[in-house]
DNA sequence: TAGATTGTTAATCGATTAACAATC
DNA sequence: TAGATTGTTAATCGATTAACAATC
């Protein structure tokens, strides 16, 4: 038990959300006090059956002929996203895409604050990226209790993903958002979420080749 | 038509195919000559009926008593990716996130060659980043008609994310993989796949959240 | 041969979509 | 009221999984 999505809410529904969320804000901004189902499908390229049964599932109900409530619907999202609530996360690895993800100024609205980095080279450790200190990686047990994170966003060469992953684990990190291609090992209760770009790339290019392809044979 | 997936492959077994590729390098860099759907499957998590199904949809058939063949299988892949060909790229927008893919190595495997970068910002304009020289975006529709590529990977901030689209369009770009968190509005034909940050942070954090419930409700 | 592993065919499962009554 | 938009219930669809005969 507790391997799975227990909030009941598919992941489907979970991805959508944040896509909701900027439609939404979109329509606060513009002093949008209502929005319907269709209006947010259409900007999405969904159907509006889908929209609401994605809205019923955070918990929010819309009024027949008037709508969705805009404001009610962001803070129910912010809230089922966590975004409202901020969480404190480590980089674990400082080379090109752990500064980058250092620099993404989105994370913070996303709910997700990047307190510092971590790395095991000696000319990084101790340098500021984006005013965010690198850390020695040995540091990073004593740092992850002390300061209570439990999310590291993984950020290193293929190569050393697994061991550093391990590192991780016994620094007390429960939550690894994981950029390398590698597919991890950790203990039960240990979560792992993602980011595949081999996986994305391979629905490009496929998308691609089935494009060309189809105008060839016409 | 031609809006869909063309290939008849199922959109997850596309994304399950570099996972496949990774555990085929291993064996075969253990010498491996065949290996068994069940192997696979316990490698990534997933049952060995799904694994021989995927297999089935690129071609590639089994021997009872004895598996796949690892390099038949590998070839297969590789091919149906277009690992084997490689296709050039541009990446537009020099900035934290750009420079970061210009640097990582694993795109050449995977048959994407970045080829150079755009920018609009003078400073970067004819600097090289990881070897790769940043053009004026101006440049673009001229360099991309010139070398005949197709494929721009987009790494601009949110708010110029369309308007920069519109010109790669123009340029004559013909599949987008899109590193922002903006919906993309295209013409028919031109295919975007978006690598969808919010979506893998959301579902990281709903695990959190449940995580965190599942624990507190023991 | 015996047994491991395959491919095929059918069942299940979960998400999406359709139909439509309810309602502001 | 009339009509737009909702929520509910049921149907569809596609992917996953199960059962099992085929086969090396």
């Amino acid at each position: 038990m507790s391997e799975e999505n227990k909030s009941g809410i598919p992941l489907p529904t979970i991805r959508r959300l944040p896509l909701y969320a900027s439609i939404l804000f979109n329509a606060r901004d513009g002093k949008q006090t209502t929005i319907s189902s269709s209006y947010i499908a259409k900007e999405l390229g969904l159907e509006p059956i889908q929209v609401r049964k994605d809205l019923a599932g955070i918990g929010i109900t819309g009024q027949p002929r008037i709508g969705f409530p805009v404001v009610e619907l962001i803070e129910a999202i912010e809230k089922f996203l966590g975004w409202d609530n901020t969480s404190d996360a480590f980089i674990v690895g400082a080379g090109n895409l752990g500064a980058a993800l250092a620099g993404y100024p989105g994370f913070k609205k996303h709910g997700l604050n990047v307190v510092a980095l971590f790395d095991c080279d000696y000319s990084k450790i101790g340098s500021k990226i984006h005013d965010k200190e690198v850390f020695d990686i040995e540091r990073m047990g004593h740092l992850t209790e002390r300061l209570g994170v439990s999310i590291g966003i993984l950020a290193v060469p293929a190569e050393v993903a697994q061991a550093i992953t391990n590192l991780m684990v016994d620094a007390g990190i429960k939550a690894i958002w994981n950029f390398t291609p590698t597919k991890l090992l950790v203990p039960n209760g240990i979560i792992v979420e993602r980011v595949d770009l081999a996986a994305s790339l391979a629905v490009l290019s496929s998308k691609l080749t089935a494009a060309i392809k189809g105008k060839k044979s016409n």
